[in-house]
DNA sequence: TCTTATGATTGGGT
DNA sequence: ACCCAATCATAAGA
């Protein structure tokens, strides 16, 4: 226990003041006369260092080795673990454990919807389906379509992976390195495992808030490439033949009233494999294109009239009528 | 390249 | 909430 006080002052007496290494202001004290001890004690030691020969180094060598062997060392060690870890406590105060962040929950969140952080290919399939739905695209070309937005999408999640194993490693790497480095250092200074550990936490959330960077910047890509890929303005994509004849078949087959109900919406939504917003559009848009020149469309009028007696006729000479048509307009119709 | 067709959006009305 | 009308932006055709 008294070893350390020794060590201090084993060449006590030699003042500091006018030293030729020092700067005047460190010499003159404006503290208390506490700290003009703390100071002659310091003082002291780099006049020890000052001093320093090959055989003072050997000496202290050994008195250090004597030190570290002392038999009351682990104990001494605990005693100032303990004040250090009372006076950090002190200071840091109760904020130890912080919930996690909302933000980094909302980007985990969207990247993980995105397809970018979830499992190889599932996540992937929702973003698409969400893209298929969005452009308006049916059947075979819809994989072409969505090939590029896909590719572009995995390039971003490729990126993102790398990077974040990047810091995972150099987080990895370098937590290691100071949990080595505090180890080394506590037999020579008090570092309790706590310590360490609190070390560790510091360092692990240093590099999380990379890592957010690294997030947010990930979901600034995902949002763009989604915003151009996916606004179904940009890229409008015209239905497929048979989803346009049947609602056009619908459409003039019911010329009369060309307001689908909402049920009427869902099956030929159904039919079409387009949404039932789609079908509401195109029935807007035909209505309105219709009425404003009767006389362009008046012959796929005749057409599909002609067509659904047609299929009418076929389906009574089996006995079964179809449902859905009641009665075929080739005059002009009622919208006004 | 210019024109037309067409799906989606917007704004106003009921 | 639905519709109409105008408009946008692109696809497709000439």
């Amino acid at each position: 226990m008294d070893e350390q006080p020794r060590l201090m002052h084993s060449h006590t007496g030699v003042g500091m003041a006018g030293h030729p290494g020092l700067p005047q202001h460190m010499q003159e004290g404006t503290g208390g006369t506490d700290g003009d001890g703390r100071k002659q004690d310091i003082g002291d030691i780099l006049q020890q260092i000052m001093t320093i020969t090959d055989q003072s180094l050997d000496e202290a060598q050994a008195r250090k080795h004597a030190l570290n062997c002392h038999r009351m060392k682990p104990a001494l060690f605990n005693v100032l673990c303990e004040i250090k870890e009372k006076t950090v406590l002190s200071i840091r105060g109760a904020q130890e454990e912080e919930p996690p962040d909302p933000q980094l929950m909302r980007l985990d969140n969207m990247l993980l919807a995105e397809g970018v952080s979830g499992p190889e290919k599932g996540g992937g399939s929702a973003a698409a389906a969400a893209a298929a739905a969005a452009s308006g695209g049916v059947g075979a070309d819809n994989s072409a379509e969505h090939s590029d937005y896909r590719a572009k999408l995995s390039q971003i999640r490729q990126i993102y992976h790398t990077e974040l194993e990047k810091y995972e490693q150099a987080c990895n790497e370098f937590t290691t390195h100071v949990m080595n480095l505090l180890r080394e250092q506590s037999r020579t200074r008090p570092i309790s495992p706590k310590e360490i550990e609190r070390m560790v936490n510091i360092i692990h959330r240093k590099f999380s808030s990379i890592q957010m960077q690294l997030k947010q910047s990930t979901c600034e890509a995902v949002m763009i490439l989604r915003s151009r890929f996916l606004d179904a303005r940009r890229k409008r994509r015209n239905f497929n033949k048979q989803a346009t004849e049947i609602l056009n078949e619908y459409f003039y087959s019911h010329l009369s009233n060309p307001y689908p109900s909402e049920e009427a919406k869902e099956e030929l939504a159904k039919k079409c494999a387009i949404t039932v917003a789609q079908v509401s559009n195109w029935f807007g848009n035909k209505r309105i294109r219709y009425k404003k020149n009767i006389g362009k469309f008046q012959e796929e009028a005749n057409m599909y009239a002609a067509r659904t007696a047609v299929n009418a006729a076929n389906a009574s000479s089996h006995g079964t009528p179809p449902l859905s048509i009641s009665h075929c307009h080739i005059d002009a119709p009622s919208l006004s």
